[in-house]
DNA sequence: AACGTAGACAACCGCTTCAGA
DNA sequence: TTCTGAAGCGGTTGTCTACGT
């Protein structure tokens, strides 16, 4: 362990400290952590981890077990819809990625901040501009957003046209799609501002009337999440928790499978947020069945686009 | 097959905030 | 009111894996 590592928060370790473990969790820690947790609730942290026996910090294993191994952690690709709502959460709010996680229920702040970082400040990157800048602001609402949008009306379009196949002629379906669109909008909360010119999709605003604040509902908040999962009942209903695991690869779904709460039960949004409830995942067959296809928006197109909005903009 | 590189994500660090004594 | 420890938060780093050469 390097003399950084021995030192947090300006303070040096006690023997006993060093004798911490760091680095990536075991499987066994991680059983350890969920069956502490599972018997006595959360507590505080570094109590915790001294009980559990865990050579970690309480730090450490607030960390994992807020980011991992909660049993309402959502995993996988984010979806169109959340893509969506992190662009917009972050042309509001920036930074801060524990209020915008409060929007994505199951995801976490550390989720979002690293999609941000590898998938949203790679489109920068490439544009040759910095994350932050007007251009690439600009960019995002009337380019990124609006094509995400479009990708969800198809991603809608195409599950309806599945469950209505037979059912309708062609003209109907054109009908129904344009309704689908309609509902998304409505769903999701949209308004479409007045286009600044034919060849431009438009910008979306996310309106305001609907926060976490003051819903009563608000989902996984790290600020709140302390209260909301910390009694054995309400892990046991999760939970069926293994005895061991030889598996080094296991995912938090190895180790337990979720008996009451649903997958569809934990990615719908917050209600009140959006009028209706989004429920995301009957909307996103596409990234479902593809994996994220999400990052390939840069076309010639695009790029024509931004040139010309970067021309205005200098004029 | 071996190596290098980039992307994704888990984990850590240190500062700030908050609550209780 | 002040102090102290715990927790929250955002930035950064480390590690693993997939992919290209």
């Amino acid at each position: 362990m390097d003399e950084k590592g021995r030192r947090t928060c300006n303070t040096l370790l006690t023997d006993d400290e060093i004798d911490l473990r760091r680095g990536p969790w075991t499987v066994d820690e991680d059983l350890t952590l969920i069956n502490y947790i599972a018997t006595h609730g959360e507590g505080r942290w570094n109590t915790l981890a001294l009980s559990a026996g865990l050579k970690r910090t309480g730090k450490s294993c607030r960390l994992r077990w807020l980011n991992y191994l909660r049993p309402d952690v959502r995993r996988g690709n984010i979806t169109l819809e959340e893509q969506l709502l992190i662009l917009e959460l972050h042309s509001r709010w920036g930074n801060r990625w524990s209020k915008i996680a409060q929007y994505l229920p199951g995801r976490t702040d550390n989720e979002i901040k690293n999609y941000w970082r590898t998938r949203v400040q790679k489109h920068a990157k490439q544009l040759k501009c910095d994350v932050n800048s007007k251009q690439f602001k600009d960019a995002m609402r009337y380019l990124w957003m609006p094509r995400l949008v479009e990708r969800i009306q198809a991603a809608a379009t195409a599950t309806a046209s599945v469950t209505t196949n037979n059912a309708y002629t062609s003209e109907n379906n054109i009908k129904n799609n344009q309704i689908e669109v309609h509902n998304l909008k409505d769903k999701m909360g949209l308004v479409e501002p007045s286009l600044m010119n034919n060849d431009f999709v438009g910008s979306y605003v996310m309106q305001q009337s609907h926060t976490p604040e003051n819903s009563s509902t608000a989902l996984s908040s790290s600020d709140s999440f302390g209260t909301q999962v910390s009694t054995k009942s309400d892990l046991t209903d999760y939970y069926s928790v293994p005895v061991s695991s030889n598996n080094n690869n296991a995912t938090p779904a190895d180790y337990y499978q979720p008996s009451q709460m649903s997958y569809s039960n934990c990615i719908t949004s917050p209600p009140g947020f959006f009028p209706q409830g989004l429920d995301f995942q009957s909307l996103d067959p596409w990234n479902l069945q593809n994996g994220d296809s999400s990052d390939n928006f840069w076309n010639v197109e695009s790029m024509l686009f931004l040139e010309q909005h970067l021309m205005n903009d200098n004029m």
